[in-house]
Parts: C-alpha cells; sequence; structure tokens
RNA sequence: GGGCGAUUAGCUCAGUUGGUUAGAGCAUCUGCCUUACAAGCAGGGGGUCAUAGGUUCGAGUCCUAUAUCGCCCACCA
C-alpha cells in the first residue's frame, strides 16, 4: 500500500542507478530508427546550475519520449575542457596555494588541469543522475578526447589548405590578465565611469595646438599620427605638417583621413596603429609604424620612457598629472561609455597588435545563409525567429581569432623553423621544428561536437547511423558563440547541417526576473531545490513554464504547486491501485456510461499530447495533463467510478487511463512515474522506461453529451442548492436515461432523499433534457432569490440579443465555420428558454 | 543606429492557422475532515488583454504608429 503522502526521496531513490545498470540509456538497437541529441557539454569548471538543469531536462523529455515511441534514441553526452575558462579557475587555485603559473611548466600545469577535469567531470555525472537524464555513458566524449584531437586537426589542416585559416598581426582583444587573445564574442561590453581627456598636441614650430580627445591617454606613446577629415575645412591647411606628441616631445604627422570625424568632439583624432582597430585600419592606409607600448600584462613597456613598468591605469594617472602640470591637458570630460572585458577573468581589455591565427569567414558564413534558404536542408529554429540571430550573425561576422595563449586545450598544429611553418595532423619528422605554443578556442573544437563524437573524420557507424542528429537544445544566449560556428563547419566538413532542429529556450531569472548570478548571489542551485522538492517537481516546472523561447522566472511557489500536482498523482494512484489489486487483465466490453466518458476524454488527451509534443510545446502538454488528470481523471472520474469500481469495465478502465497518464508524464517525471508503473497489477515492461507510449485509439471514442451534460447539470444543482440554502429537502427525479439518473443521484447524494413530501416549495432545476426538483420549506431570503434572478436575466438578455444580432449578419453567417453558427444557434435556443423560465419565475 | 522580446486577474504566466461571453497556478471569499488526497473537496469574486488608429462579419491574436520595461548586435577618438 502506498504511503499517503508521495515522499520524493524514497521515489527517486536506487532508481538511475538500476536504469543505467540495466542499460537501458544505451542505444544501440539497429532495428529501430535511430534518433540522436548531443548534449551540449558543460564546462568542467563547476556545478551544473538551474539554467543546465532546463536545457538537459528538455532533451531528458525528448529522448525519453522518443525511446517509449520505439526510436533507437541516442542522447550523447560529454563535457568541454573550455580552454579560458579552466585555466583561470586552475590558474586561480593554484593561486590559493602560493603557486604562480610560470612557475610549472606548461606540463605540470596540464597535469593540474587533468585533476581538475577529472573531479569536476566526476561531480557533473553525478549532477546528471540527480536530474534522471537518461544519457548514453557508452558514448561519453570529452572535447580532448583522442578523436576530437584528431577532428580538430583535421579541421584546422583542411581550412589552412584552402587559405581560410591565416595567421597574420592584427588588432585583437587582449586579456592582460590570462594574457591571452580573445574573440570578439568573449569580449563583453559594459557601461563604465570615464573621461575624455581633452589634450594639447602643440603643432610643429607654433603657439596654436590641436585639441585631441582620448579616453586611453597612457596610448599617446604609441600615437603615430593625429588625422583629421579630409573635408574640415578647419584644418585643412594643416595637413602635411607636424605635431609635437606631448610627453614624449616627437614629431608626427597630421594626415587626412575619413575616419575622422568632423562632428565628433574636436574633429582631431589621434592615431595609435597598434592598440586600437580603426587606428591599425588607417595606419594601414598610411604606412604609419605601429608602436606597442604594453606588455602582455597590460603594463607599460619600455618604449613609454619614466613609465616603463607602470600598470596602464597607474600610467594614465600619472601621465595626467605629468600633463597637467605641463599645461597640455585642457580639460576632463566625464562620460559614461562601453568598454568591453573579458568575459572570464573580468578585467578590461586591452586592443592589443598581435600575431594570431584567424578563421576567415567569407565563404564559411555564405555557406549557411546559402544553406538556410533551403527549407529541406536548413536548420530549422524553434521558434522560428532565433534564426535571425544566425543570419544576421553570418551577414556580419567578422574573421575569428582562434589562438590562445593559453596551455589548455587544442595546441595548434603548426610547427616554425625560422620563417617557415608547417600545418599537418603530426610533427614534421626533421630536425629544428619548433610547435606554435598556443591553444585553439575552445569554440574551435566544440564546434565540431554533433560530428566528432560520432566519430568523424572516420566514417563509423556511428557517424554513419546517427548524423546529422535530430535535435539540438540550447539557450538563446550561445547561438551566435556555439550554434552558428557548428553549422558552418558542419556544413563545410559533413556537407549537411549538424542538427534538423534547433530548440531554443530561454534563461532562467530570479523570482524579481534579474538574471541569476554570483555577483547578485541570488543563484539557485538545482540540487538544493532536488532535495526539498524532488527532480520530478523540478523537472515538470522548469520545462512546463514558460512558453518557448520564453525566459522563465524561478519561482519556488510554483515548484511547490508541482509538488501538489505529483502527489495528487500519487493519491489519485493509491485510489486506483486499491481498487485493481485482483485485476488480471483489462475488459473493455461492458462499459459504463462514465468509462466511456473518461476513455473519450483520455485519447482526446493523448492525440494532443502527442501533436505538442512533437513541436517541442511542453508548455501546453503540461497544462493538458494537468487539466485532465486533476479535473477530468480525479475529480471527476474517480468520484464516479466509486459507484461502479466493482465492475470489470470501470477496474479496467481505471488502470488503462492511470497507465496511460503515467506513460505520459514519464518523460517530465521519470522518477514517479516509475513508482507507480512497478506497482501495477499488468505491466508489459519491468520498467516504464521502455514501455510504448500510448496510442490514440479511436475504438476508445465515444459520444460523451449526456455525461458532459450529467456534469454541468451536477455543477448547476450543487449551486442552486447553496443559493437556496437548505439543509432539509426532498427530490423528485424527472431524468429518463436511468444510466444518468443513477449517476446524477449518487454524485449529488440523493439516493434517500425522493420519499419525503412535507414540504412547501419546489425548485424546478433543468438543463436540457435533465430535471429534477427540489422540494423544500420556505427558508429562503426572498429578496435574495429575486436579485439573483434580477442579474441572471439581465445577462442572458443581453447574451441573447448579441446572438440574434450575430445571426442576423448575413456576413457571419456566410463566412464563418458553419459550426461556430450552429452553436451560437444551440446557445441561443437554450438560453431563450432560460429566459424564460427566470421570467415565469420572477411574476 | 539596427534587431528581438514583453506589456493579459492582486502576483507569476498560458492563450495554436483571427471564431462563443479571455484561461491556469498562487493569493482571496463561502461551505465542507464526503474512508485516494485538508498540500484536499464543492462553489464564488476578480480582467475596458499598455495606448491610439486600421483591416475584417468578427481582433488578446493580423497591420501601422506611440509609450514603458528588458535583451542582443554595432558604434563610441
Amino acid at each position: 500500500m502506498l504511503d499517503k503522502k508521495y515522499n520524493h526521496i524514497d521515489v527517486e531513490k536506487d532508481k538511475y542507478q538500476e536504469w543505467k545498470t540495466k542499460g537501458y540509456f544505451n542505444s544501440g538497437d539497429l532495428s529501430k530508427e535511430p534518433f540522436c541529441i548531443v548534449i551540449p557539454p558543460p564546462n568542467v569548471t563547476g556545478k551544473l546550475h538551474l539554467g543546465h538543469a532546463w536545457d538537459t531536462t528538455l532533451q531528458d523529455i525528448i529522448i525519453r519520449y522518443k525511446r517509449m515511441n520505439g526510436y533507437d534514441a541516442l542522447w550523447l553526452p560529454g563535457m568541454d575542457h573550455a580552454a579560458i575558462a579552466t585555466e583561470t579557475k586552475v590558474v586561480g587555485k593554484l593561486k590559493e596555494q602560493g603557486i604562480k603559473k610560470s612557475d610549472l611548466t606548461r606540463q605540470e600545469f596540464l597535469d593540474e588541469c587533468w585533476k581538475w577535469t577529472d573531479e569536476y567531470s566526476e561531480n557533473i555525472r553525478n549532477q546528471w543522475a540527480k536530474l534522471g537524464l537518461s544519457v548514453d555513458y557508452s558514448k561519453e566524449a570529452f572535447t580532448l578526447d583522442e578523436n576530437l584531437t584528431k577532428a580538430v586537426k583535421t579541421v584546422f589542416l583542411k581550412l589552412y589548405e584552402q587559405g581560410l585559416i591565416y595567421r597574420g598581426e592584427r588588432i585583437i582583444n587582449w586579456d592582460p590578465q590570462a594574457k591571452t587573445a580573445l574573440s570578439n564574442e568573449e569580449v563583453i561590453y559594459k557601461d563604465v565611469e570615464g573621461a575624455f581627456y581633452h589634450l594639447k598636441y602643440f603643432i610643429e614650430d607654433s603657439e596654436e595646438f590641436l585639441e585631441v580627445a582620448t579616453t586611453r591617454p597612457e596610448t599617446l606613446f604609441g600615437d603615430t599620427a593625429v588625422a583629421v577629415n579630409p573635408e574640415d575645412t578647419r584644418y585643412k591647411h594643416l595637413i602635411g605638417k607636424n605635431v609635437i606628441l606631448p610627453i614624449l616631445n616627437k614629431k608626427i604627422p597630421i594626415i587626412a583621413d575619413e575616419h575622422a570625424d568632423m562632428e565628433f568632439g574636436t574633429g582631431v583624432v589621434k592615431i595609435t596603429p597598434a592598440h586600437d582597430p580603426n587606428d591599425f585600419e588607417v595606419g594601414n592606409r598610411h604606412n604609419l609604424e605601429r608602436i606597442i607600448v604594453m606588455n602582455e600584462d597590460a603594463t607599460m613597456n619600455e618604449y613609454t620612457g619614466i613609465y616603463n613598468g607602470m600598470d596602464r591605469f597607474a600610467c594614465r594617472e600619472k601621465l595626467l598629472e605629468d600633463l597637467k602640470e605641463q599645461d597640455l591637458l585642457i580639460e576632463i570630460e566625464k562620460i559614461t561609455h562601453n568598454v568591453g572585458h573579458s568575459e572570464r577573468t573580468g578585467v578590461m581589455v586591452e586592443p592589443y597588435l598581435s600575431k594570431q591565427w584567424f578563421v576567415d569567414m567569407k565563404k564559411l558564413s555564405s555557406q549557411v545563409l546559402e544553406n538556410q534558404k533551403n527549407k529541406d536542408t536548413k536548420v530549422n529554429f524553434v521558434p522560428s525567429r532565433f534564426e535571425k540571430i544566425l543570419n544576421h550573425w553570418m551577414e556580419d561576422c567578422h574573421d575569428w581569432c582562434i589562438s590562445r595563449q593559453l596551455y589548455w586545450g587544442h595546441q595548434i598544429p603548426a610547427w616554425y623553423k625560422g620563417e617557415e611553418i608547417y600545418v599537418g595532423m603530426e610533427a614534421p619528422t626533421e630536425e629544428g621544428w619548433i610547435q606554435d605554443n598556443d591553444v585553439l578556442d575552445t569554440w574551435f573544437s566544440s564546434a565540431l561536437w554533433p560530428f566528432a563524437t560520432l566519430g568523424w573524420p572516420e566514417e563509423t557507424d556511428d557517424y554513419k547511423r546517427y548524423f546529422p542528429t535530430d535535435v539540438l537544445v540550447t539557450g538563446y544566449d550561445i547561438i551566435f558563440f556555439w550554434v552558428c560556428r557548428m553549422v558552418f563547419q558542419s556544413l563545410e566538413f559533413t556537407k549537411v547541417r549538424p542538427f534538423k532542429d534547433c530548440l531554443i529556450h530561454g534563461l532562467i531569472r530570479d523570482k524579481e526576473g534579474r538574471k541569476m548570478s554570483k555577483s547578485l548571489g541570488n543563484g539557485v542551485d538545482p540540487m538544493d531545490v532536488i532535495e526539498e522538492y524532488g527532480c520530478d517537481s523540478l523537472r515538470y516546472f522548469i520545462t512546463t513554464s514558460s512558453a518557448p523561447g520564453q525566459d522563465l522566472r524561478y519561482d519556488e511557489e510554483k515548484v511547490k504547486s508541482t509538488w501538489n500536482f505529483i502527489n495528487k498523482l500519487w493519491n489519485a494512484s493509491r485510489f486506483v491501485l486499491m481498487n485493481i489489486e485482483d485485476l488480471k487483465e483489462t475488459d473493455l466490453k461492458e462499459l459504463n456510461i462514465h468509462d466511456k466518458w473518461i476513455l473519450t476524454k483520455y485519447s482526446e488527451t493523448i492525440k494532443k499530447v502527442k501533436k505538442h509534443m512533437d513541436k517541442y510545446e511542453f508548455n501546453i502538454v503540461g497544462s493538458t495533463l494537468y487539466d485532465f488528470i486533476w479535473d477530468n481523471f480525479c475529480d471527476k472520474y474517480i468520484e464516479m467510478s466509486k459507484f461502479t469500481s466493482d465492475t470489470t469495465a470501470t477496474k479496467s478502465t481505471l488502470y488503462v487511463v492511470l497507465t496511460g497518464i503515467i506513460k505520459m508524464l514519464h518523460p517530465f517525471m521519470p522518477y514517479v512515474t516509475e513508482e507507480i508503473y512497478k506497482m501495477l497489477p499488468i505491466k508489459e515492461e519491468e520498467s516504464i522506461m521502455i514501455s510504448n507510449y500510448p496510442k490514440y485509439d479511436k475504438k476508445l471514442v465515444f459520444e460523451t453529451n449526456e455525461v458532459d451534460n450529467a456534469l454541468e447539470f451536477i455543477t448547476l444543482f450543487r449551486n442552486k442548492k447553496k443559493e437556496l440554502n437548505i439543509k432539509d429537502f426532498s427530490i423528485i427525479s424527472h431524468v429518463d436515461n436511468k444510466e444518468i439518473e443513477v449517476l446524477l443521484l449518487n454524485m449529488l447524494k440523493l439516493n434517500d432523499k425522493q420519499n419525503n413530501n412535507n414540504y412547501e416549495l419546489t425548485q424546478e432545476i433543468k438543463l436540457n433534457n435533465l430535471h429534477i426538483d427540489i422540494l423544500y420549506n420556505d427558508e429562503i431570503d426572498h429578496e435574495l432569490e429575486r436579485e439573483n434572478l434580477l442579474k441572471e436575466k439581465e445577462k442572458l438578455t443581453s447574451s441573447i440579443e448579441r446572438r440574434k444580432k450575430l445571426l442576423s449578419n448575413e456576413n457571419y453567417v456566410n463566412k464563418a465555420p458553419a459550426n461556430v453558427v450552429e452553436n451560437d444557434c444551440i446557445q441561443l435556443e437554450k438560453e431563450e428558454q432560460k429566459l424564460e423560465e427566470i421570467l415565469s419565475k420572477l411574476n
């Protein structure tokens, strides 16, 4: 016998281990049609948060659903080495132990990273288990695995051979703490308080000066020109002359370049080709020298004279003091401006001239745009609006800086000997070649994830069977980081899309709608939620509480209410199990009217649920099941079934519907549904996980009008009775249909109310063909009754008027769907009848 | 500057290709311990669907503006 209350701790105990041991998570049944999802590999940097719980639960729902629908479902798990993210963490951990990265050799440092990875990947696996995820561990991958490494090298080599990967000096985003280059996507722009520093650049052999405004005065050591707009009449005469660079007292030319905006500031801009991307372009156009003035850690270098060795910000302060002293500082104009920060270390990014590896994006991105025009081969975004993010990013993308000055990652397969470069799968055999020290951007390897994890570049059985994958599930925040890159790499190397569908979900927010973040301290640990409310509650809440693509506020009250729903299911199951203990086989031959009624609602529910499951509309599935289970099954059918629970038909119906319910809920709530399934007296499989999903069966669909009508009548009767405020009464039934009459008398508890005739008054209760009189003594408030009747009369009158008007409108009658118009007629008739009754009572 | 989303009950949100008088959870009010469940049951109340136009027989839904909030991208010497 089940406990009276659902206990999620007991229910969730040991089940995952059992499923895993029995091999239910494993794919590979070649007799079935394949279906594949690859997990977005979490970084091995920490623990999973609610966003992961959401993302992975969605995938688990899809994979369990497909498995139950007879597919060979492969959900391939894995993790990402997360180059800079992990390296930053490991550096931090070493720092706590008083060890600097530079104290270790490359290999020693990598050993530390592997230790970290082992520890954290085990944590993540434990969390996957806590979340009940049915991933196929036999296929688990890691971005630094041997075959992934091979894929990475192959891609690098092939792109290099095509000239789509090149090495060059460019202005890149430099993270001075991690001492590495970053891609544009790893830079986060934040509004910060800053200033425009207006400086005097004196014109050579003159008392006149140009007013130059800059937000980064410390870069002036790298100035190799000042630019004015060629059309700018204020300065035209100065073009070709020189100005004296403050502090260094060096002559630099005044040049004319479109880059100088006449409308902005003074119209004069200092040109620092080694420290600004626009200035770099200007420098190229005018053949200007590129002078780097900072070291890798953003301290000033020897080129800056007395400032050598100072941090960039300290230098700025001291420099401003010195400029002020020399009367070269005109004004400090406070502004807020957008400044780039490193996504991982949080420090201000320094635009910095550096020799790096880049991917030329022109061909790759145009392939994506071209492919998205073909509806048979494109990636289908769900919701479709997110396709715009992909297209937009592909239309306007800069070359991708892929080299990182880190240890943790795929070391770039390029070797140097003097000026020579060799790119290949293995080191050249001759002496004297030295491999590039740098590693690749972590997204370079994760871009290959969907096909590399399945064995590419080898034509493995898995690759042939499961690729392209069926659906990728991820948040909208990483479409341009990751989804875009998977798409263009896949198109280039496998010639097909990496996944047919791309299901996008939103971000998880706190109760006030703020992003969950460490700095706000408003993060919620999914493991805590699971502890308190159970995994099933969390999973159902998180996947059914928002429309596709919308953000979701985490609200503990709603998790609680989900727990209540599960408790409801639990108790309904308790009731059913108590009543079907002796059921040996189902027999739906001699059904009672209410059995037919629930079987019909059940069939409709299956149809609707499947339709929305197939469209990934889990919120609709959630509410459909909730309504069916709570309102129809529990509140109505179970109540009705109590009067026929000794019949095989009702027992069978209870069994069939409950079994179907738990199967449809299983993808959302794997644990409680398994627990209930195991207690069923008849079951097709030893686990619900491997049972068959319910199928819509026409034979279980019946005409249900009579019961629907009866249920409506029950509500009406209860209302009337309450209105009359009577305790003592009798009834006379005028119901013709015996089965319906029995149902009504049972449900309304009227069986012992039919024999007493000593009452003065009669209240008719009628609905369509149903009619029961209540006999009672006059205890009621006539005023109140009259008031209610008047209210109802008014309501009916206006509704009748509305309908009459509608129906007299030819346009409406001709153009609206027939069933809508027909329904209007029926309703109108009913309302008129009702109104007549009310009028007669009022007189 | 470009784009996207949101605006619906006190709160959090649904609302499918336009089709009855707009739904749910929580909260609230009334009455019930009816042997599956009081974390429950039976009933209520509560909404000019942000604003203004338009299309249509019919608009929460489609179109055009506007407002407020949020996000993304780009620019910012």
